[in-house]
DNA sequence: ACAACCCCTGGAACTGGTTCCACACCCTAA
DNA sequence: TTAGGGTGTGGAACCAGTTCCAGGGGTTGT
């Protein structure tokens, strides 16, 4: 490997400034104690030089990396919904000069907590001052975060198989309360047969279908619950309910779908067997992805603020660095149902 | 902001293994010249106190960050295609034991080189050894960071208003032929009226539009291209293109769409009019996009393989740093048709 | 006139690794 | 027996910043 040529250093420019190097550290740091004119005079020379201080050996005596990692764990692709979270994480970091490191991990939620293969970046240590976790998170990832002493927040919503004692920090979004709203509004448009699709055995997916139960419930409505064997996708899950949904009697007017994938599946299905949405049959979904818009007509669902989420992570974190033995919070956001096409008023 | 708790150092291991720090270091670098024994003593001396080297001070020494940007600029959001290509950047990357940085910009084309306010990452030195640029890259963005020496590889079929005398490394996929094989492939299944669709300023379309041109001509067959005024999107801009289409005499057999999105637009605002894709006109896009395989009938597309484009931008970007006098290259990938539903034998 | 104080400033010591030189030790060959 | 070579090891010097302490010089108070 070709020498990399040294750049300008701190001495250098204390030189060409005829001023201590102490000096040239103060004022790059904005501390107060210099006078105006030694600090035009440094100024000048840092400006004549081209002088960019070098990063890792002010980290190494602040003991600060200023960076924290956004580890994407067991996604063989960064799907739009995570790959927002990050955008979240990355505006909100880069406008507090700390920065993002991107990393992805498979593990299988299985292999003991210690022989789960970090990624290198977690591997060596003064790199990172910490961690945000997306992804699908199961226990022993936990373990194995905290063997190694990192501090971090998790996206709590695909988090998997934790028991109520589990202690960390976590941003999540309101999965109950969204399809609760989702399905007071249906319930609202004289809706009476509504059923619910989904896969509940996803910890996620079964508070959305308890938010559709709950408002089924204090309607006095008989709830249902579809699911569909041996989905290949969740779009396909919701291929395989269609049929499932319209054998039903009497026929629902209104189907809640665990998610837009599913909803999409629902959607692309009944159109192909006639079923007309939402003429026919009214359908809402969950998250609001990309697709939600381009579906025809566009697809009612429920919104959730992937950038809000990504800055709570953040935000959280910064917390955490400065306050280690702070108490362990967790963040609910709020979500949103946005009234589009394919729900009608009966 | 609370102390962080002092780490174990190499002096506190030698000290644990009664051995002095430069065979610490030997170790860790697994250079050879180190007893068995000594390196077995030294070995249960790191495991016993949890030691982790701290990455900062290698950094410094070794005068290399180990670290390269993944810079996005002008998305507001990251697109599942660029974050394909981020996710093939990173798996290159960790196998190599390098990190990945991701951070993001705004700029217009017109900010003057030395105006434009780069991220963070880029203000310091020695955070990242070099840069992956994304997105859209005008000149001035290069000029800029040309003037920081920073070693960078572009992404380049975003590339815009840059003359054939540039030079830099780029990576890119062929726009030419994608469309010239995807044009010959409705050619050869009997269409002779084919249409392009899209905006031909943007220099990769204009490149798209050549490649169909291409076929065409060698078929001896009229090209005519299509847009649309003001569009919002690219969606937008397919289904504005829609009606001009159909009122084409004589009406088209099939189009060629500048990329999926407006390949979208169209095949909604198709079937919309009544007119079935692919029965009534077939239709082929470019990008090989997620929503291609969701439509109905999945739409046949020009694959391009995104994670290879980030595994050779980064493959390019090592080779950049290890030899810096190289001259410039410039790598086109190969794309490939796929065959779904939207295309149908005359 | 001298002490007390504040504001600036210089530079040694430090951070936690790597590198390199000196040297101890052992083995082999002359 | 001694020179020569290779292997293994210790530790000083180094990298490029920050921190901190010691002082210089000016101003004010007595």
């Amino acid at each position: 490997m070709e020498a990399v040529p040294r750049k300008t250093t701190i001495r250098e420019v204390a030189q060409a400034a005829s001023v201590g190097i102490g000096t040239i550290s103060r004022v790059l740091n904005s501390s107060s104690q210099v006078s105006r004119e030694t600090r035009a005079r440094v100024l000048e020379a840092i400006r004549r030089l081209g002088f960019r201080p070098n990063a890792q050996a002010r980290r190494i005596l602040k003991r600060r990396a200023e960076m924290v990692c956004f580890l994407l764990s067991n996604r063989d692709f960064l799907h739009p919904f995570h790959a927002r979270i990050l955008q979240g994480v990355e505006s909100y970091a880069s406008g507090l000069k700390q920065h993002v490191l991107f990393a992805a991990l498979h593990y299988s939620p299985r292999t003991p907590p210690d022989r789960i293969d970090l990624p290198p970046v977690l591997q060596e240590h003064g790199l990172i001052d910490g961690l945000i976790l997306a992804g699908t998170i199961y226990p022993n990832l936990l373990r194995r975060i905290e063997s190694i002493n990192m501090p971090f927040v998790a996206f709590s919503n695909n988090v998997v198989g934790m028991g109520d004692e589990e202690q960390f920090d976590q941003v999540g979004f309101d999965d109950f309360n969204g399809t609760l709203h989702a399905t007071r509004h249906l319930i609202g448009k004289g809706h009476r047969h509504i059923v619910f699709a989904a896969d509940v055995s996803y910890p996620w997916l079964r508070r959305r279908f308890e938010g559709y139960r709950q408002a089924m419930r204090e309607n006095k409505l008989k709830h249902a619950l579809i699911t569909s064997r041996n989905p290949q996708s969740f779009v396909d899950f919701g291929q395989k309910s269609a049929g499932r949904i319209l054998s039903r009697q009497p026929r629902p007017t209104a189907a809640v779908a665990g998610n837009d994938e599913i909803a999409y599946g629902l959607w692309r299905s009944l159109r192909r067997q006639g079923v007309k949405v939402p003429d026919d049959i009214s359908l809402v979904g969950f998250d609001d992805r990309e697709e939600a818009v381009l579906m025809d007509p566009p697809l009612s669902t429920v919104r959730v603020d992937k950038e809000e989420i990504g800055e709570t992570c953040m935000k959280m974190l910064l917390e955490r660095l400065h306050h280690p033995r702070m108490t362990f919070s967790q963040r609910i956001l709020p979500t949103e149902f946005v009234i589009r096409g394919t729900v009608r008023q009966l």
